[in-house]
This record gives structure tokens, sequence and C-alpha cells, in this order.
RNA sequence: UCCAGCUUAGCUCAGUCGGUAGAGCAGGCGGCUGUUAACCGCCGGGUCGCAGGUUCGAGUCCUGCAGCUGGAGCCA
């Protein structure tokens, strides 16, 4: 699909170079486009990923950044020193090949080229660190620049990518506005989280933890607003589920409501499915993800009160203890190639009874997502647990009309949100009644002093949407660059 | 912060009852005309995380520390 912008030292004439030119020689061409030359004769320019040899023939695993294409090397016709140089060639050469394009004979669908030259541009001044069998994880992140270039992640990294495009394209498509949130902020927005502190010239100022406050200003400007940045978590938390840097888009609606808002996330988290799907089926491969169970991501997605979801939960604990204790299986990726991390085996938690009034734990979390093939969208939090910011069910003022969506397969929470406070009165008593400070809200306040208007959003993490789309063990695969508890580098 | 596990060659790991270090990959050399993490033969490669203790003798047993991994809490 998308094509990447050729480097100038790639230039001969541009002219010379388009796919339809049937000039030999002068038609550059990248992996995943060779299909489309059959018969004539390209240069690939890329990276040595793997070689094998079989006498007089040598096997080249060609890797250009759009894919990897094999590259068969005869003696007979590159004579005797091209041949030997060719055998020699370390794991990650640099390097160019021209030869002719013609079909897989073993493998539908696949092109190869017969090489008739080949360049070295870069031989590695050391041994490439990541062989081609397994590795551990400290060992790959420690080389995470490398690692970059594994098969795995770039598959991982090519679903990003389009998960984030169909987030942007999704909301431009409904008359949303970007508008950017600061990442300094004077202050917790929530109050609650463990927030990064910098010195501001001289004063504190945090990192922040979400743009939702901020969109709440965008929604009375622009109706429909939405955010797409970083955002930060100074908690130590260590486990598959957390970054301390990690993406967050979030949307803000102005005239709507709870039931606005859980109809928004289901159309949204549909429409992400559905473009991964429409556009990444070889990179899900890779990935050995079913995608069955993308396909069955379909409205309407079960919608469930959290009152009903103690129960639930209540009850999928007791079927688990019956059927012999186990906890629930994690979500595990199939061990490749490149050492994809298993998740190691649960810890049985302590399991203290869930009671009407508690939050859920990972477990449960895990537990019911796996119950169902589509998103579980659990509604009506006990107003105890949540953010200041909630408003109240009119029906019941101990609940709070929040939702959580839980991802199939045991993922958890990838959605956030819910209607919020629209009545200035109730809203200042709930900053006071969670010990905030009035001055720094006060701004915040404003918005329902100014024209209050019923309203709510979301925020999703887009690295547990990776996760779960890509169906990995851990987020940390799913962000080029993590950082987490102890990930600073590369 | 708490709980559990791990730490042996560049990498991934094995190492029995406490008796003095082993494999695969990577690297080097050689072989093979359709290989798919190719395969076959040969070669080089070790401060067994660190400190202390028990013992005639410690990779192995004990104590402490460090690092890592997973989980809890918090959350997206």
């Amino acid at each position: 699909m998308e094509r990447a912008a050729r480097p100038a030292v790639e230039r001969p004439a541009p002219a010379a170079r388009r796919a339809n030119s049937h000039d030999v020689m002068t038609t550059f061409s990248t992996s995943s486009e060779l299909g489309r030359h059959v018969g004539q004769t390209v240069t690939l320019r890329g990276w040595l990923y793997n070689s094998r040899s079989s006498g007089k023939l040598h096997f080249l695993e060609v890797r250009d950044g759009h894919g990897i294409a094999p590259c068969v090397v005869s003696l007979r016709d590159v004579g005797e020193e091209a041949f030997r140089a060719a055998g020699g060639l370390a794991q990650e050469t640099s390097l160019a090949v021209t030869g002719a394009v013609s079909a897989h004979p073993k493998r539908p669908g696949v092109f190869e080229l017969q090489v008739k030259e080949l360049a070295v541009i870069g031989a590695p001044r050391a041994p490439y660190p990541i062989s081609p069998k397994d590795h551990g994880v400290e060992f790959l992140m420690d080389h995470r620049h490398l690692w970059l270039r594994s098969r795995r992640q770039h598959a991982i990294t090519r679903v990003r990518h389009t998960i984030v495009k169909a987030i942007r394209d999704f909301f431009d498509g409904r008359d949303f506005t970007l508008v950017d949130a600061p990442i300094f902020t004077p202050n917790a927005c929530e109050g609650t989280s463990t927030l990064f502190e910098t010195d501001y010239h001289g004063q504190p100022a945090y990192l922040t933890q979400s743009g939702q406050l901020y969109m709440e200003a965008a929604a009375a400007a622009f109706g429909k607003a939405y955010c797409f940045g970083p955002t930060f978590r100074a908690e130590k938390s260590k486990t598959r589920r957390h970054l301390s840097e990690f993406w967050m888009v979030e949307p803000e609606v102005a005239f709507t409501d709870l039931e606005g808002v859980m109809a928004l996330a289901e159309d949204f988290l549909c429409f992400i499915v559905e473009r991964v799907l429409e556009t990444r089926r070889p990179e899900l491969a890779v990935l050995e993800r079913d995608v069955a169970k993308l396909e069955a991501v379909k409205k309407p997605f079960t919608r469930m009160s959290y009152t009903d979801a103690v129960a639930e939960v209540a009850r999928l604990r007791a079927e688990r203890t019956a059927a012999g204790g186990a906890a629930p299986a994690a979500p595990t990726a199939p061990a490749t190639g490149e050492g994809a991390p298993e998740a190691a085996d649960e810890a049985p938690a302590v399991e203290r009874e869930l009671v009407w009034g508690d939050d859920f734990g990972a477990e449960d979390e895990t537990l019911l997502s796996q119950r169902y093939d589509t998103p579980v969208m659990v509604h009506r939090y006990p107003a105890a647990v949540k953010a200041f910011y909630m408003k109240k069910d009119a029906t019941d003022p101990r609940l709070a009309l929040g939702v959580d969506v839980l991802a199939p397969e045991g993922y958890g929470e990838v959605i956030g949100g819910g209607q919020r406070e629209d009545d200035l009165d109730v809203l200042e008593a709930a900053i006071a009644a969670h010990a905030l400070p009035p001055e720094a809200f006060r701004w915040y306040c404003d918005l329902r002093r100014y024209g209050s208007f019923p309203h709510g959003g979301f925020g999703l993490g887009v690295e547990r949407t990776v996760a779960w789309i890509c169906k990995l063990p851990h987020v940390r695969e799913t962000i080029p660059f993590a950082r987490m508890l102890h990930r600073l580098s590369p």
C-alpha cells in the first residue's frame, strides 16, 4: 500500500524506474513489488537476512524494508569469484542484487530473483548479534534497534502503523477536529496517578497522564474533538500490560451521553479491526494470528452493567475452581524463530472475594473478556472507584456513568471512558470530596460555568490495542522503543 | 512497595548424588545444484552474576547483595 519515498542515493533517473519500464538494469524495485516484474531484470537494495548454500547454489534472503525476497545465486550464472563472494556474506550485509524475476518453483505467490550481479554496499564489521535462533527478552530489548529488523517485529510495527492510520481516518471521517493536548501539565489531571515530575523553569510540572480535561474544553469549541499523543505514567508497574510511555487517543463529544459514548467506542473498534483485516493479512500471517477471532469482532458488543459483571465474575470464578482451580490462561503468542517470549505461568492470585464496590482485578478482566468473542462493555461502575469528573447515574447515585471496554481473548481493558459531570455544583463538590485544589480546576469548572452541556468521551490505549490485534504476550513489542520501569534505552 | 522464579561460551540452554565444563546457533575452514531457523565434517570460544560460608573438594549446598523476568496494586 504505502510506498516509501526513495532516498536520493537510489536515483538514476526517475523515468527509468517506473514499474512499466521494460528497460533492463535500471529498474529498481522492492521485494513487495516483484510480482509485477516477472521476466524483467530488476535491482533490489537491502540487507542479507539469512542465507543457505547448496554447493553450486546460494540462497540469499534479502530484506529491503518491505519484505524478504529469495535471491538465487548460481555458480553457472555469476562465475566462480562472484559465487564464492556471495557464499561468504555475513548476516545483515547491505547489498544490491540485480537479476531476473521469476515465480518461486515451490511457493505459490512468491517471486524470486535469479541473481546476475551482486554488489556489497556495507559489510558488517562484527557478527550480527541477533542470530537466527532463540534469544531472551532482555537481550532482544537491549538490541531493540536491531531487533526491529526481524520479520516478526516488522509485521507488528506495520500493524501498529495501520492502526494509527485507522484511528485518524475514523475520527477525521466523522468530522472530529484534532486538538493537541499539552504534554507538560501543572497538576495531575485526575489527581490520583503517579506522574513524572520535571523542572519547568523553576516550578514543578508533570508529564501528562491524559488529555481528557483539555478535550472537554475542545468539545465546547469544536463539538467533536480528539487528541492523539504520548502519555506518561510513573507507577512502578511491571506487567505485560504496562508501559511508562504509551500512546492514547482521546475523543470527546458534546451533547452526548453514556449510550452515545458506548456506540462510538463500538464503531471505532470495529473500524480499526476491519482496516487491519483489509490491509494487513500478510503481517497477521507472519504473526500466526488466528484471524477468525478478529473477524468475529462485529456489532453489537456485549454490554453489561458493573453490577451484572460482578455476579458474572463470581460465577466464572466458581466455574474455574470447579474445573480444577487453574488461573485463566494468559494470552500467549506462538513461539517463533525470533524468540517470541512465552508468557510465564500465571501465579495463582490471592483470591479474596469480589464484592460489590470493588474494582475488578486484572485476573477478573481476563476471565470476563475470555468469555465472549466480541469486546465486552462494562458500564455504570460504583462512583467511589472512579474519577471525580464522572457523572453520577440519575437513577442510582452510587453509580458513575463510566464504561470500560475489555478486548476479547483475555486482553482486558483497551478503552476507558464515560459521560462527564456537567453540573457545576456537583462537580465542585466532587473536587472538594477528592481533596483536589479548586484553583487548579477553575478553568475546568469554567466549562460548566459558561454554557454547560452533556458530553462524554473515552481514551484508547494504542499499545494494548496492538497487542490484542496481533495477539502478543506483552505490550513491549507493540511500540518501537518501549519505556518501562527498567528500560530507558536504546 | 510486596510475592515468586531465573542468572553457566557472543546468544539460547543442559549440567545426575558435591568430584574440577557440555550441546545447538553465531564465528573460522571444508563439502553439497532448489535450500526454507537447510544439512554434514572439522576448529577456536568459559572469572559458572558478585561477596562470604560449609567441605579434602562447590556450577551444584547455605547466607547476603545485585541484575533480570513474571505477577499483585494502579491503570490505557
